[in-house]
DNA sequence: CCATCTAACGCAAATTGTTTGCGTTAACGC
DNA sequence: GCGTTAACGCAAACAATTTGCGTTAGATGG
């Protein structure tokens, strides 16, 4: 009568989280996210719309957990040689990303549909990941570096604080700044 | 054939509307936001379901828009004599109000029933007149101030962030060291 | 390898929420 | 006042969601 198995992540779970996840991508391009309803992803999918409702609760739910699927790096940020380049051109291109039309919708989507904070953390866990790998690359090199957390402070949350509350004030220039400001600053170390 | 007149706020559209956003403010308070239904806050409002499906589309925006009501300031930030004091006395304030339970819910809500972004940017403008209310007076005693840009980049943007995308890192500690920091870097100037 | 257990699924009926057409009301401009 | 029409009420049509119950297929232990 010891602990007793919770869950059943594998097999056929694994085939029907798949098939609906890619059911969603599928259907958003071909249709347009407006028109996407879960008896509609539930008929591409192969699958009874009641299966996602007990799965995912309702369709905001099932299209954050694709969205965060779909905003994770593609691999480690490029290496320019010193971490004021590597720092303003990651800054740059993750603003592209999540500026565009399709980021700031992935965006929005993943925080509408979590009201627990679990994808919308994840998201910050991809940023900050990435940032670390930038900030070990320059301590590797002997460059002193500010902390993660300060990065995410001053660099990531004024550009995710813009694009969610303060749209059409956004550009490279501006992302650039940031970086290079942070930098300046002779922030270098822990926050006290 | 001018420009005709597109839009009738007054009388019996403002009594709906104030209407309709009572109920939802009444039953939340009573049923908890997971019971609020569309047809549920038309029965309480005295109105019919298609009324508040043909002005706010649907509940996610209604909820939005009372959720930026609730967060309006109630009245200009205190004044404690100097910017430093008034700085992270507003921080503070104004964290413990958006990071409680029902803060952290009018906002997901705010920028969740938005997909525009203009109840999330009355969302800032409310943050950016507190701020510039405290830094105007700072100049009215001659001490230095930064921007308010430079205000929502490094202190309400990170807070923010924290709030949606990082909970549990938050406390008053944190929200005095950005504020104090903020001053402290010098960064008394626009951005460039 | 086989037997057992049960989380996750399929199905379909019942419920509930949403849309829509059309007639009515009342705010606005003249 | 008087006409115009945006916004509303009503009810029927439509679509989505929930739920009970039987079935399937991972997982577990022998």
């Amino acid at each position: 009568m010891g602990a007793k198995p919770r869950s059943r992540p594998g097999g056929r779970s694994a085939r029907v989280q798949e098939s609906v996840h890619r059911a969603v991508r599928e259907l958003e391009a071909e249709r347009g996210r407006a028109e996407l309803t879960v008896p509609l992803i539930a008929a591409r999918a192969e699958v009874t719309p009641s299966t996602i409702y007990r799965r995912w609760g309702d369709l905001q739910v099932l299209l954050s957990d694709v969205a965060v699927e779909r905003l994770r790096p593609e691999g480690p940020p490029a290496d320019h040689g010193s971490l004021a380049a590597d720092l303003e051109t990651w800054a740059v291109e993750w603003l592209e990303e999540m500026s565009s039309a399709a980021g700031r919708d992935y965006v929005h989507d993943a925080v509408a549909g979590d009201r627990e904070g679990g994808n919308a953390g994840q998201c910050s866990a991809y940023a900050a990941e990435q940032v670390a790998v930038l900030l070990d690359r320059a301590a590797g090199r002997g460059e002193p570096a500010p902390d993660v957390e300060t990065v995410l402070d001053h660099l990531v949350a004024p550009l995710m604080y813009r694009i969610l509350f303060r749209p059409g004030l956004l550009d490279a220039d501006y992302a650039r700044g940031l970086a290079r400001r942070l930098l300046a600053g002779g922030t270098t170390g822990p926050a006290e």
